[in-house]
DNA sequence: TTGCGGCCTTGACATAAATCAAAGATCCCG
DNA sequence: CGGGATCTTTGATTTATGTCAAGGCCGCAA
């Protein structure tokens, strides 16, 4: 693991943690929560840093805190895929595996609450709350994996880009415990490049897309990260989902 | 949940079955299968049946014993992705959740190991062997989906079709508990347009590819679904997989 | 202040795959 | 044994997106 070595960060009781309603330990109770407070440590990375190469050992599992990072596979010739994006709360490493199957990239600057591998699995074993809360988790990260793959297969470029934009401002939105609705404001926490891998697009198209969308009135941007949204609906409607959004991923 | 009323069907002893050693049960003991036996019972199914719609409540959980389904999903304008491929061992169903999130269509004759949901889910509570094992499948469908997504997004119909040979070859090499490699000999249990649904493409993509593969000799075909291949490894080539195929899916 | 390096946007053109269309296999049912 | 129905193949043409290329914006360091 590619380390770079710990930038000042906040280091909460678990209690007090951003994500304890969300996160792995979420159906902890006190004396389990207890254990993993004295098993975990934080581990702050810079955006654009590669937290851990496709191949390598994992030493580690770890729940994003704050920032985003991203899941990306590299074929020999170089074409990439985004195939999982990682937001405050998420899981990574499968316990009882080696080694990464992905690149791992803080996209923004990234907290990570980390665990040793082999005592985090000690403890998974004893901790009955740990493992199904993963399984869930795990349930989850599948869904939006296939709803992707409705995306990756059958969307066209302006549907792809609205899909991300809606899912960014779900997720943004939760992490505020608000329901996304209405008009909503958020940061992109990804570079065009970033976006078309995990669109399965390339950055021209995104950067074109986006144009449009903004040309249409679907989105407003200031710089080039930051979004409003003045229709969530409408959005929606843009990105071809048949649902109005469902749960909160 | 759209029933077939059983053909007549082959009904093995847990002990006998042939997906025994792979399926959600694979890590149960002697008492617990015998648990799970007094609950299970057998459905079948005919090529191009809708075992259940996407919205149905689910009543039941099961895993696939022979034959092949899919789980597909439908945009409002028709759009079809299928989004997993069912194979032998293979389960159907999430415990906790009410309703199923996809269309599951038998592509081949099938037959099915049933649980209802509610005792599958109290036996499940009691037996740590079925959610652990839940766990680890759930994974590798997971790892299974992102490798789908490479495909989805970056891949082209050539390089598409080569991977779909790969996985039905790989899948019907498990079957028999061989090492995929060399010459191999499968039945695709997909029509055309069954794998441009999988594939991302239309089904005259799906068309052109198969008989271009056919041209250049990676495949053989007799009839339209009894397929060669008479080099395993120049296949992957094809598929644009860096890995060898790795681990049995 | 200037110049440089990352990003991003936009334009012109190329191309893989989609769409539209027709006809060839197979299989099944009467 | 014949006639549809279903599935598949192949051809001609269109189109969405990729590729190649040029230039703009902005922050940062000298």
């Amino acid at each position: 693991m590619t380390i770079h070595e710990a930038l000042p960060t906040a280091v909460p009781q678990c209690g007090a943690c951003p994500i304890r309603h969300r996160a792995v330990c979420a159906r902890c109770e006190a004396d389990e929560l207890a254990a993993l407070d004295a098993l975990k440590f934080y581990r702050s990375f810079e955006a654009g840093q590669t937290l851990l190469w496709a191949g390598d050992r994992m030493e580690f599992v770890a729940s994003v805190v704050s920032g985003v990072a991203t899941l990306t596979q590299v074929m020999e010739d170089g074409r990439t895929q985004t195939v999982g994006l990682l937001f405050p709360s998420d899981f990574v490493g499968r316990p009882g595996r080696e080694r990464a199957p992905y690149n791992v990239i803080a996209t923004t600057d990234l907290l990570m609450c980390c665990f040793r591998k082999k005592p985090f699995e000690e403890l998974m074993a004893r901790t009955p709350a740990i493992g199904q809360r993963l399984l869930e988790m795990t349930l989850d990260e599948l869904d939006a994996a296939r709803e992707w793959m409705l995306l990756l297969g059958r969307k066209t470029a302006r549907e792809k880009i609205a899909s991300l934009m809606a899912i960014v401002a779900r997720r943004d939105a939760a992490l505020h415990l608000r329901q996304p609705q209405g008009k909503m404001v958020f940061d992109l926490p990804l570079t065009r490049e970033a976006m078309a891998d995990y669109l399965g697009l390339t950055l021209e198209t995104v950067s074109r897309q986006i144009s449009a969308l903004k040309r249409d009135g679907i989105i407003e941007l200031e710089g080039k990260r930051h979004v409003t949204v003045p229709d969530y609906n409408r959005l929606l409607e843009e990105a071809g989902d048949d649902t109005d959004g469902g749960f909160v991923g």
